[in-house]
DNA sequence: TGGGCAAGGTTGTATATACAACTTTGCGAG
DNA sequence: CTCGCAAAGTTGTATATACAACCTTGCCCA
């Protein structure tokens, strides 16, 4: 193998997900074949085999044997918590995703903080602040804490383009999450960061994730509760992968 | 290949699984290594590997490079999906639950109940709904259709002493789960059911289940903002479980 | 013109082989 | 006794090959 890092099946996979999330392949589209990727790719047909199959698994494409293998109608986020990323989960739904920062600052935990996150009242920390948008509407507003030591770039980055859970995901696998969901009233700055309605409703996610056995990151998350809902699926132990395109029909059930 | 219809490698992951399901291996248990298998079951060494490799993929198993694999430590409890009955819930929290009938008949599905059921419009359903009480203060409204071919005995059935949750389950084993959770106002109807302020926001979740392949039963629930949030933990593949004490910690943080 | 059949493409599975990277074990030298 | 290193075992990846099952296309024959 050449001096590359990622396996070349996740190569792959990485080149199919592009196509899917810039809208160079769009649902339905027909997706490579296998012996298509073996020549483009320079790979064994196993190989291309492995990453059609996993990223079939994944919910991204549908295969049909003996036709070919297409891109799946809708992925909705399988686990509540699965998707982390919301710019992911934009791409997704083949809508644009933009994002505004708001505060990009070192400080000293305080508080609940400090209590979250496992440490002494004062130890450093990095705060954001940033409303993600989805086709310039805002959707999210991500008030997030890092630990200083886990991330030490987090001043210089640029979380336009890369968001903090993507970016923080990169440094070291997070392994362990917890979360709250909660409706609530938003206060005036919060409703005034996501242009909301007065009166409208506030979904909010409370989220602490680990990484090597620690808390290394405290988010809250307000969404507009017009505008956005998580979406989750349970399947216990036996039965594989059904289609996500039952979630997307109950999304769209009126309460 | 043998006259068999299963592929070799979902033999292989039926045989883990079967293990795992009797008791036989347990979380942290060393599971047969790839080269064990191959004896065992007379397969390639590929086919072994893919097995092992999709069970950890589904978060069954856990593997090390160079150590081997073994039994994941815990699968429950990963989603907000878990509880699905609120009655255990309270009474976790040594809470007294207590439950008002409001409405228990037989109906005829329409409209989005009938697709969401997937089933023709008019097919008999039961329809319930009833005030669930957490210490005697109301905490969730259930709106809650069953086909009734599954549950036959609904209208006979004392919902304040098993809840509809606990029916359904023993019943059937309830298998696979999707829900929507949003942030919403209620109308006048759940506001006033839910004893909630004006202006009080609403957490919505909408739950369909699936039993033997079929959607069997759909619910709304609604929740006063104020007293009632849903709280999940995720630990993907490793890491042994912690207690919930933590949960219920970020749970108390305000925000 | 219409139907049927054959050919080619595609996915699904299975095997044998190979090498890299990592972990554990155990032995031997100091 | 301890440290270090080698050997063996394990997972992770990659390839070449093979055959079965299925779908689509297009051609040939009635």
């Amino acid at each position: 193998m050449s001096a590359l890092q990622k396996p070349r099946y996740q190569q792959a996979k990485d080149l199919i997900i592009g196509r899917i999330s810039t809208g160079d392949l769009r649902p339905g589209d027909r997706v490579p074949s296998e012996n298509e990727l073996v020549e483009a790719m320079r790979v064994s047909r196993m190989t291309a085999n492995r990453a059609l199959r996993e990223l079939t698994d994944e919910g991204y494409l549908h295969r049909v044997a003996g036709s070919g293998t297409f891109v799946a109608d809708f992925r909705a986020g399988s686990h509540v918590l699965e998707v982390q990323n919301i710019a992911d989960e934009i791409a997704a739904r083949q809508h644009s995703h933009s994002a505004g920062i708001l505060r990009q600052s070192l400080q000293h935990a305080r508080g609940e903080v400090a209590k979250a996150l496992h440490v002494e009242q004062g130890t450093d920390v990095f705060h954001l602040l940033l409303v993600h948008r989805e086709n310039g509407l805002p959707i999210q507003l991500e008030d997030r804490y890092v630990l200083a030591d886990f991330a030490p770039g987090c001043l210089e980055q640029d979380f336009t383009r890369i968001t903090p859970s993507a970016y923080l995901t990169a440094i070291s696998p997070l392994q362990e999450a917890e979360q709250v969901v909660r409706a609530a009233q938003p206060n005036a700055a919060v409703r005034n960061h996501l242009k909301m309605r007065q009166d409208e409703p506030c979904l909010v996610v409370l989220r602490r994730t680990w990484s090597h056995g620690r808390p290394v990151t405290f988010a809250r998350f307000h969404h507009p509760g017009s505008r956005y809902e998580l979406t989750g699926k349970y399947t216990p132990p036996g039965t594989p992968g059904s289609t996500s395109a039952d979630v997307v029909e109950l999304e769209k059930l009126e309460q």
